[in-house]
DNA sequence: GCCTAGATGTCAGCCGCTGTCATCACTAGG
DNA sequence: CCTAGTGATGACAGCGGCTGACATCTAGGC
C-alpha cells in the first residue's frame, strides 16, 4: 500500500494546466491542484516554489538544448551565427505532436498577465545564460549580451508564429526566416547610421 | 485641518523606494510605507495595483518619449532607423542628475527577482507600444515586432551601462554606441546565412 | 451653510506562501 | 524479523498581499 504516487511533479503540473486552461489561471487556487492528485497544499509548494512555476516547470531542457547548440558552433562563427546554431538545436525540442499542448499552455499564459510576466522572466533568464556562454567563446561582453537577446527574440517571436500558423511548418524554418528578417532590417540601415 | 496632504501617490512612492532601499523590498510591508506617509495599507493599493507598482508607477513618460521619436522620424526611414531616433528621443528623459535616483531604484530592483520580472515586464509592454506604432508607420507586423524588440534590448543594454559607468556619458551616446555594435554583429554574419 | 464628488478609513476575508513538527513509507543493517 | 534512518507528505498556525463593501471625511460649487 503506498501512501504516495511516484511522479509527484508531473502530476500536478498537469493538474495545473487542465484547471488553468478550464477555469482560469487566478479561479484556481493550489489547494485544489494538489487535490486533484491527492496530494495537500503545502506538498505543491514543496515542488513549485509558486503557483506559477506549475506552468514553467521543467523549462531547463530549453536552456540546455540552446547551450548544446551555442557548443555546437564552429569556433570561428561569428557571434550570430553561434546564435542561429543555438536556435536550430532550440528548435529540435518542438516538434509538430507538440504543438497541440504548447499552444494550449500558450493561451493560458496569453489570458493571464502574471504569467506573461514570468514568460518573459524565464525568457531572460535563457538570454542570460546564452551571453554567459558566448562569453565563455571569447565573445565580449557587448557583444555576448546583444547577440543573446537577439537570439531569444527571435525565438520568442518564431515560436509565437508556429503557434500560430496552420501549416505545418517546422519551428527551425521559422527561425531561419525571422532571423533572416532580423538581418535584413539591419541592412537597411545606411551606412551613414552605422 | 486637511484631512490629506497632496499628492498621495507621489508620496508613496517616495517612502516605498526609501523603505525598500533600507529594509529591502520582501521586509517592506505595504501597510508600512502606507504608515510611513500617514495612509492606510488599503489606500496604498488604490493608488498601486500592487506592490511592486509603487517602484514602476509613471514610466508612461517613457513610453510616450519613445513614441514621439517613432513619429518624429522621417517616412522614408527604415524601421531600425526610426528606432534609432526613438532611442534618441527616450535617452533624453534620463538627465545626468538623474543617475543618482536611478542608481538607487536600479540597485533596489537588481536585489529582487520579483521586482526584476516587472521591469522586463515594462520594457515588453514598451515593445510592444513601439511595435503598434510602427506598425501605424506601414510597417510589416514580422519588421515592426523584430525592430521595436531590438530597440527595447538596446535601451535595457544601454541604461544598465548608463548606470554603471563612472563618466558622465550622456544615455543617447551609449544608445549610439550599442546600436552601433548591434548592426555590426548583423554584418559579420557572412551572406551564406542571410 | 448645504451638498455632491472624490479620497480615505475600517473591517472582514480569501489566498499565496512559509515555518514547524508529526507521521508514514521505504531501505539498509543487524 | 526487527530497527534505525531517510525522505516525502500531512497538519496546523500564521503573515502579508490584495479585495470588496460600506462608512466617513474634505474640498469645492451652489
Amino acid at each position: 500500500m503506498v501512501r504516495w504516487e511516484p511522479g509527484a511533479p508531473e502530476r500536478l503540473q498537469k493538474a495545473a494546466l487542465e484547471l488553468f486552461a478550464t477555469r482560469g489561471f487566478e479561479q484556481t487556487t493550489a489547494a485544489e491542484i494538489a487535490e486533484a492528485v491527492g496530494l495537500t497544499e503545502r506538498t505543491f509548494f514543496r515542488h513549485f516554489s509558486d503557483k506559477r512555476e506549475a506552468l514553467f516547470h521543467g523549462q531547463q531542457v530549453l536552456v540546455d538544448s540552446f547551450l548544446d547548440g551555442v557548443t555546437a558552433a564552429p569556433p570561428s562563427a561569428a557571434p550570430l551565427e553561434v546564435v542561429a546554431t543555438a536556435l536550430r538545436s532550440a528548435s529540435a525540442f518542438f516538434p509538430a505532436e507538440r504543438r497541440a499542448h504548447s499552444r494550449l499552455r500558450q493561451s493560458v499564459i496569453d489570458r493571464n498577465p502574471a504569467l506573461q510576466e514570468r514568460e518573459r522572466h524565464k525568457l531572460t533568464t535563457l538570454a542570460t545564460t546564452v551571453a554567459a556562454a558566448l562569453r565563455a567563446r571569447g565573445v565580449d561582453e557587448l557583444a555576448a549580451t546583444l547577440a543573446a537577446e537577439s537570439g531569444v527574440t527571435v525565438f520568442g517571436i518564431s515560436f509565437i508564429r508556429w503557434l500560430r500558423e496552420d501549416e505545418d511548418r517546422s519551428l527551425a524554418d521559422i527561425t531561419d526566416e525571422v532571423f533572416a528578417a532580423l538581418l535584413k532590417l539591419a541592412g537597411e540601415v545606411p551606412p551613414a547610421r552605422r
